[in-house]
DNA sequence: GAGGTTTTCGCCTATTAGGCGAAAACCTCT
DNA sequence: AGAGGTTTTCGCCTAATAGGCGAAAACCTC
């Protein structure tokens, strides 16, 4: 029971560690999780591990991402541990336990196991899942710019984009739309920036290729089964 | 250790289960798997349990699908359940034990567990990414006309598609190319079809946008890390 | 009010998907 | 051999979506 939780501060792209005690990979940094007892259920143990580390209600988005046997530890032991991917808003800074902080995904520490790995693994479905579904939602607050949203899709797409497309992309096929309310035009000088919010808060997936549709469709948002 | 074993059969999408003979759930029909060893690594298991029904060298393609934790089983044994999606080409016929038979997806008999869901699920899966890779190759022989393509693709997705356009796009996208072969006109009457294969018969996926692009790029295949 | 900064909008182009009908290349039957 | 049927392939057009760029709008400070 793992999990890569990832916020985007100072317009990088991080995820949340603590430092080991105890061997193997003692003061090494491991990613929130532990062992899953006799009794319990997937989700119930993760988001008690996660609990410990950081509050729950920061967490606005949750998906398992993959199993894996781990292969560096006792080999006499055999380890399964499933990962997952939690997301947190920009606009929050919950508080961590003293041996735990965030480090940025392409500045990462030395990590215990495969960690890393998941890590890497982890940002690549956030990528994937930015430009097809409406997942942006939960990296950002109710309300936001186009230009914070700018800088949070860049940091995990990790390469320019304009803001002009993001915009008209976006509100095209809906997963954002206009508030009639605008930033407090206080901060740097400039035109005060409008403020959107997504229109759904929870997961919508785009058709992933007009390629293949029935006929007579024109590409839509449809819901996911979780 | 599930897998959910797809093979297209006459135009449908079918997979493979086999009838429980002890409780629970005796008699019902199940997804092929069997537990984890204390000291096996996932992969290998999933192998030794799949072998048991099926030719391991029929299986073209597999990957990691889901974990869940078994809820309907006894409640006082947490049951941890990893399930993974194997594909069969249509030209094989695998010989499989007197307990184990093919079943169209859409019409499929009472499952034990969640099993069915997981097929369904496991369909999703396979239907996305038939959009946005060439998972396809797993799917039909080594050359194969438009027409037989069509076919499976059909079956796959689960709604009409126009050979046309099939062709089209897998050739821009050089998922698929021509060989010089032609299918021998001897069957039914009609122009002979021209043979292709898959340009790549390991997993390669599309950007699944354009958009967020880098600026420069055109869209190509990219190799998926495993 | 001048000059600077940031956001927003409009217009154009590029790329990819989809429809449809004609032509090509085979078959069988007379 | 030729007529008629069948299936595949190709060309031409339209539709939908993504991307670039510059002008205009709306604020700031000096």
């Amino acid at each position: 029971m793992l999990a890569a939780v990832f916020q985007v501060r100072d317009g990088r792209l991080h995820s949340l560690l603590w430092r080991r005690a105890r061997e193997p990979f003692g003061g090494f940094w491991a990613l929130p999780g532990g062992p899953l007892s006799d009794v319990e259920r997937l989700g119930s143990s993760l988001g008690r591990h996660l609990a410990s580390k950081v509050d729950l209600t920061d967490v606005a988005y949750l998906e398992q991402l993959e199993t894996r046997s781990d292969v560096e530890r006792d080999p006499r032991e055999r380890t399964i541990a499933t990962a997952y991917i939690a997301l947190v808003s920009t606009d929050l800074n919950p508080s961590v336990p003293s041996d735990t902080a965030w480090f940025a995904v392409d500045e990462l520490p030395p990590t215990a196991f495969d960690h890393a790995s998941i890590i890497r693994s982890g940002r690549e479905r956030l990528r994937a899942k930015l430009t097809y579904t409406n997942v942006g939602y939960a990296l950002v607050p109710g309300v936001f710019s186009i230009a914070e949203l700018r800088t949070v899709y860049e940091a995990c797409l990790g390469h320019a984009i304009t803001s002009t497309n993001l915009q008209r992309v976006l509100l095209r096929r809906e997963i954002i739309e206009p508030t009639n309310a605008v930033l407090s035009p206080s901060s740097s000088g400039g035109r005060p920036a409008a403020l959107y919010r997504f229109t759904d808060r929870t997961l919508l997936v785009t058709d992933p290729f007009a390629m293949f549709r029935p006929p007579n469709r024109t590409a839509k948002m449809t819901k996911i089964s979780p």
